[in-house]
DNA sequence: CAATAAAAGCAACAATGTTGCAAAATATTT
DNA sequence: AAATATTTTGCAACATTGTTGCTTTTATTG
């Protein structure tokens, strides 16, 4: 388990230092996604806030962890599956906020769906926020 | 013109303040959405900012604008169609941002798509922004 | 115009995010 | 394994953004 941590890293070329270890295992264990905040709470007293702050920025740089927009001025961010590298993301599928136990989840199965878009207009990336109620409060 | 701004005030029950003026004058000029930022910048050497922030939650709930999800910690506000009241937003458009201008859009006569999600899970809101480049820097 | 109700402004504060730099930790070389 | 070079961290100071209570001002009603 640990060892996939470093591992992890090191496939993405960094360095291999506790808050990264112990940000990148949050969000493993964690079911959904996490906020600047949540983090914060749960490794905060160990870590410097903007060591976090940081480490966010770098993890999404290089494809570690993806940015979930919100309608709250408060982005989450949750693990990228495998091919996301270098900064380009390409999870194409859906997120979910639950209204009751106010947690966000990645519906990997789910993917976005086409758009028309009207003349002139030309899309490269789409973003699917569904909010209702999860599979765990339902 | 000048008119239409105080009947929308009034029918919504609320008062006709100079504050309230300006900032709807704002985004019915404006093709396209406002953070509060923006606001702030164009109307706020008249008006206190906590005014501001007041106005919009009004205007929110009263379903005379709407908010717009993004994924950089800045919500976006834009003026609802006719038929959004008591703080009842049945807007089911898509939303767009351009990577050029850096506006954002209303797509009005494009409806969100149903999403088919995974058992258990039910959707009550859905929001759909398309990031790319708009019909002006196309 | 007076009485009442609502909104705006102000001040103080809290929370969130950013930057430069010195110290510490990590990776690399010898 | 130790020395060196590189990277990351923590700290401090600061900037921006958002919130709250209270007083004054403004708008609505009759
Ligand atoms: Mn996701
Ligand atoms: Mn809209
Ligand atoms: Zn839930
Ligand atoms: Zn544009």
């Amino acid at each position: 388990m640990e060892k996939d941590i470093r591992e992890i890293l090191k496939k993405n070329q960094l360095s291999v230092t506790a808050s990264r270890e112990k940000i990148l295992q949050l969000f493993i264990d964690h079911n959904g996604a996490l906020a600047h905040g949540d983090i914060e709470k749960k490794a905060g007293e160990k870590f410097d806030r903007v060591t976090v702050y940081r480490t966010l920025q770098t993890f999404v740089d290089k494809g570690i962890i993806h940015s979930i927009p919100t309608a709250d001025n408060s982005v989450r961010y949750a693990l990228c599956k495998d091919d996301c590298q270098g900064g380009h993301h390409h999870d194409h599928h859906v997120h979910f906020v639950c209204n009751n136990c106010n947690n966000t989840y990645c519906l990997d199965n789910v993917v976005t769906p086409d758009i028309r878009l009207p003349k002139g207009y030309s899309g490269e990336h789409i973003e699917v926020v569904v909010e209702g109620i999860c599979q765990q409060c339902n």
